[in-house]
DNA sequence: TAGATTGTTAATCGATTAACAATC
DNA sequence: TAGATTGTTAATCGATTAACAATC
């Protein structure tokens, strides 16, 4: 791998659709593809998928393409999910439990221990089988049970506290679904989902049409 | 305004957090802010967000900045957030109840009419008043209810198909949470809320925190 | 061998940053 | 008036596209 230097976040940011693609490739039983065929499913143009393959080395083989199954390995690689990871979810709401019902994730590598709210009703019940335990144990539960990605889905006023408890228990990553900007520590990892920008952004494109185009 | 060419979607999709903010200031009766000032909350540059606003008119004054509530009414109608919006949600299970639950979506004008799915133990219950239906009625209901945005939070198998079923119902805009590239008319707006592809990109730079730097 | 397609360099395009005159 | 800050043009930087030699 040519790694040398920092691979830009747009190209990253392309890399899960590749690799989605190529699994479903994989399991159609196809084992060649080319950049050009990439190019009609991803949108992306040919040119751009060798170029953002070739930041990471070179999968491919000239004449031929490249083998669905060797870059859908290689791809899981770079993005990490040969490797599995402890997560646990602050706010056990629906979209907390949607998260942690979501089967998909355990799938690629990321298993949630548990869930964590302060509403003493929700304390004690099980979403498949993941408890959802006090707020206030939250901390020791991850230094117990070498947790590095929080996850959190509670209204925004309580976000930053909760990432203030991940980043003194040693979370290394925050997956962070509530409309804020955390502030943490720069070694810590963020990765926002703002719902409420998605949806503005479709309600302008709704209202301003002729400036769409799908991306 | 002055829209004779497309605004770029690079600044459409900075526009929410700048109305994130701005509301912000509202709420704290801040009434005068700079894009320097603006710059530090939000991480862009003041350059970068003098340019921007530009994009849609000169909405500033010179020594003085910018007025919140002004630039905060304006950035709403530009998102098209003055209006209100029917929606409807085919598929009934975590996500879409944390959809449908979601008080903000409503404060912003996006009213959830109806959710539909066709597991028979859900239709006839109620979320927050809303009720759940057969997903074999969404096509009338959303014909005779005026529903312009629909939204999908089923499985990806199932995500196509729905999204057939709003193209032929007059949809004008789809929000899909669905791990999937849906295939409608070029008039149909789509934004996407790929989660896996999130959480795939936070697995890249937990992976290779080099490569990290907030964006 | 002939055809296909990569890896990679160079050209183009677009977005960001810098700079500053205009002006409140 | 003096200071502040916009709106806007020009400069820079980065990302995408085009092109093609290398080679399977």
């Amino acid at each position: 791998m040519d790694r040398d230097n920092k691979v830009s976040i747009t190209v990253i940011r392309r890399l899960p659709k590749y690799y989605r693609y190529l699994g479903d490739l994989l399991r159609k039983g196809i084992n060649r593809i080319s950049s050009q065929q990439l190019s009609k499913m991803t949108g992306f143009t040919a040119s751009q998928i060798r170029q953002d393959l070739n930041n990471f080395g070179g999968f491919g083989q000239q004449g031929y393409g490249y083998n669905v199954d060797e870059l859908y390995t290689q791809l899981g690689k770079i993005l990490g999910l040969d490797k599995s990871y402890n997560a646990v979810i602050a706010g056990a709401g629906n979209l907390g439990q949607a998260v942690a019902n979501y089967k998909g994730f355990e799938d690629a590598g990321f298993k949630v221990l548990s869930l964590f709210d302060k509403n003493p009703k929700l304390i004690g019940l099980k979403i498949r089988d993941i408890e959802i335990r006090d707020v206030d144990e939250m901390g020791d539960y991850i230094r117990r049970n070498n947790v590095e990605i929080g996850i959190i889905t509670t209204p925004k006023e309580n976000a930053q506290d909760i990432a203030e408890i991940y980043m003194k228990s040693g979370i290394k990553a925050i997956w962070n679904f509530a409309p804020a900007d955390l502030k943490v520590s720069d070694e810590i990892v963020i990765e926002n989902v703002h719902l409420n920008e998605s949806l503005f952004t479709l309600s302008y494109f709704l209202n301003n049409k002729s400036d769409y185009s799908r991306d």
